[in-house]
DNA sequence: AAAGCGGGGAA
DNA sequence: TTCCCAGCTTT
């Protein structure tokens, strides 16, 4: 890293000043102080691209329905959606229980302390790896995350574009020598946490800041403005026309196969076209009649948008939908079944309908 | 190396 | 609105 970074007396300053700090701001949440690599382990899945705040009342009613890996190996991937509903990336869930089922089997239940082995689990990349050796194992792995990048960009006043991989292994190169190995686990919640509470995105509270006089961005004026990151482009525009089919209080509903959203339910759907009746007809195989109502939901990923038109529909003869994953479900079933953020909506009408028929 | 993958909170 | 979050997998 040629010049950059701190030489070895100035990382001591920095590691005591900075787990000082920590001991005594760090906020108080379920999994610190947690031996259990299982629940550091959930901890670790769920804040991957969420807030905090975000992920503790679903940590919590987790391990509530889930106190131990045993009991998580025996679940239902329909029930552990169920309880991830709203939290997004649900790919997260689906490897998080599929290695905790190769651990169940394959280690003995144990969560395995090699990077080798733990490395080599669904879901588990660079960065859970680091985590979860380092807090539940105390190994002396540094972490790389999100708020990890933004304080060593100000730190040493690093103005390249983080994103390339070039840069990647130059942030972990520097994290990993700038780590406290006496205390991996609590060092690494604690850049992390500096990040998250004192080092933020748009107005850093360098005020507050414990290593504010080692930060080489303060001293350029030009903290606030790292990490310097690529413009995103336009998120391309998705049309959908979804039909709302009752029959015998019930609702027709679909199973995503697709990588997006796959395993959450969603309502009959196909992209919106001059001939949607046709399109949707050929779907269910029986001529289907749509309603002149109309209401439109719009959702925003990280990537694309969609616009969603829902109508109610009639149909003569039999459904006999194309594929499989299709049901027909009360509103006790509905209650049951994970469905994505976007559907909620119609979910509560079409449970509102079926209730006051 | 780049794209795909959710949802929500903060400014 | 815009940004971006305790990232991983697939292409």
């Amino acid at each position: 890293m040629q010049n950059r970074g701190l030489n070895n007396k100035k990382a001591s300053g920095w590691c005591r000043k900075l787990l000082s700090w920590y001991d005594d701001h760090r906020r108080d949440l379920p999994w610190r102080n947690e031996s259990d690599p299982y629940k550091i382990w959930l901890s670790e899945v769920m804040l991957q691209q969420t807030r905090v705040e975000t992920a503790l009342p679903y940590y919590k009613r987790f391990i509530s329905e889930y106190p131990t890996l045993q009991k998580l190996a025996l679940a239902e991937e329909g029930r552990v959606l169920k309880l991830w509903e709203g939290l997004g990336y649900y790919a997260r869930a689906r490897h998080f229980l599929q290695a905790v089922r190769e651990v169940d089997c394959q280690y003995g239940g144990r969560v395995p302390d090699t990077a080798k082995e733990f490395g080599g689990l669904a879901g588990v990349g660079e960065y859970t790896q680091a985590a979860v050796l380092s807090i539940a194992y105390h190994q002396p792995l540094a972490v790389v995350d999100g708020n990890v990048r933004r304080v060593l960009c100000r730190l040493f006043a690093i103005t390249e574009d983080t994103s390339k991989v070039k840069m990647q292994r130059e942030m972990q190169r520097i994290a990993q020598h700038l780590l406290d190995p006496s205390r991996p686990g609590d060092y690494n919640q604690a850049i992390m946490e500096l990040g998250a509470l004192i080092c933020i995105p748009r107005a850093p509270r360098c005020e507050q800041c414990p290593v504010a006089k080692l930060c080489e961005g303060r001293k350029a004026g030009i903290a606030a403005a790292l990490p310097v990151k690529k413009k995103k482009k336009v998120l391309p525009i998705k049309q959908y026309t979804a039909v709302v089919l009752l029959q015998a209080q019930k609702c027709l509903i679909r199973c995503r196969k697709e990588r997006l959203l796959h395993g959450l339910w969603e309502f009959p759907n196909v992209v919106t076209s001059d001939d949607t009746d046709v399109e949707l007809s050929s779907l269910l195989s029986t001529p289907v009649t749509l309603a002149k109502d109309v209401f439109q939901l719009t959702h925003e990923f990280s990537h694309l948008r969609w616009q969603i038109s829902i109508v109610l529909g009639e149909t003569t003869g039999e459904v006999q939908p194309q594929g499989d994953g299709w049901r027909w479900v009360t509103v006790e079933e509905m209650d049951v079944l994970p469905f994505p953020a976007v559907y909620q909506p119609v979910v509560k009408m079409v449970q509102k309908k079926l209730r006051d028929n």
